[in-house]
DNA sequence: AACATTTATGTTATATTATAACATAACGCT
DNA sequence: AGCGTTATGTTATAATATAACATAAATGTT
């Protein structure tokens, strides 16, 4: 099973995490002659930068700044377009924003869990549920091409926390 | 496992499902306290006529029609809320859409099967994908409290049209 | 190097989905 | 009837996403 929890979910030096993704995402774009240009790595910087999905519009702001010029939504999106492609970043339909794949060389079929409190999500793949859903499509004749999980809950550090400090609600 | 993969998929008498839904939908309301005023049961008719889901604004549309003036969004998004919060209708993220619920009494989480080609969506509940689901939540330390399955392909009567007439491609 | 071709970005406008805020109307209770 | 609660009407606007066309940058070809 393949999930990047830990990371999401506990301290850690997130430069190197950073670092690592972008060096996966070089050398994917080689591959697949697929150029990284500024604009598109820094998106991808600023969306590897948080754990939680961004909006659009916040990634907006964030790559305004750091390219030191107004960016209007259309380059953001074709940016955010090309990373999927790519499967460097996914995209969260229930929160309309987008996150970095911790894993986009491997084939997988993503799953999400997304903190209700803290608004993390952590990645994971699991191959059980792969199989369960092919079984399900099978039983039903339906042709399975892609999927979309999304699970909310609260994530261990929120879980702790509330123990701890009673009276919390979620966002 | 609970599905309506027969009904979305295969001719029938629709007349009598929308029936049946809005007589479960008035038990529920009876049994809540909760009022199925005009505009919501028309909202959910409408839900119901269609076997894909719709848009609000598409609702909307209808709803101007069948109720012979113009209703504003915020009537809409009203209604919508209202039959979400008793689960009566469900909404697919990834296409903003809404759709009736075929179960709403059982206390099921969802799973979509949503055709790339015809639109339609099917509701299943799967006893073994919600295992599934919550042994990994339990791994991670997620604690789990709700979810959204959707699964994108083929239906079946899509699927055996494609066999006989080459060339189609998705919406 | 000069040119054509493709690819990426800039720019303006607008479509689509959803909600805030406040006004009015309908309902349920005493 | 009067009062509080709930539902709807109305206007404006927020948030998300894309269309359409112009410019620029990179790439390949002669």
């Amino acid at each position: 099973m393949l999930t990047n929890s830990r990371l999401v979910h506990q301290p850690h030096d997130h430069d190197r995490c950073i670092n690592a993704a972008l060096t996966r995402a070089k050398g994917l774009c080689q591959e697949r002659n697929a150029k990284l240009t500024p604009t598109r790595e820094a998106v991808l910087t600023i969306l590897w930068q948080s754990h939680r999905p961004l909006g659009a519009y916040q990634v907006q702001e964030q790559l305004s700044k750091l390219l030191a010029k107004n960016i209007a939504p259309p380059t953001v999106y074709r940016a955010i377009e090309f990373l999927l492609g790519l499967g460097l970043i996914h995209r969260l339909p229930s929160l309309n924003a987008y996150i970095g794949c911790p894993f986009p060389s491997s084939n997988h079929s993503n799953l999400f869990m997304i903190c209700n409190q803290c608004g993390s999500a952590a990645e994971m793949t699991d191959a059980a549920l792969n199989e369960v859903l092919q079984t399900t499509s099978d039983k039903a004749n339906f042709v399975l091409q892609s999927q979309s999980v999304e699970l909310f809950g609260h994530c261990p550090q929120c879980t702790s926390s509330v123990m701890s400090e009673e009276g919390s609600s979620d966002v």
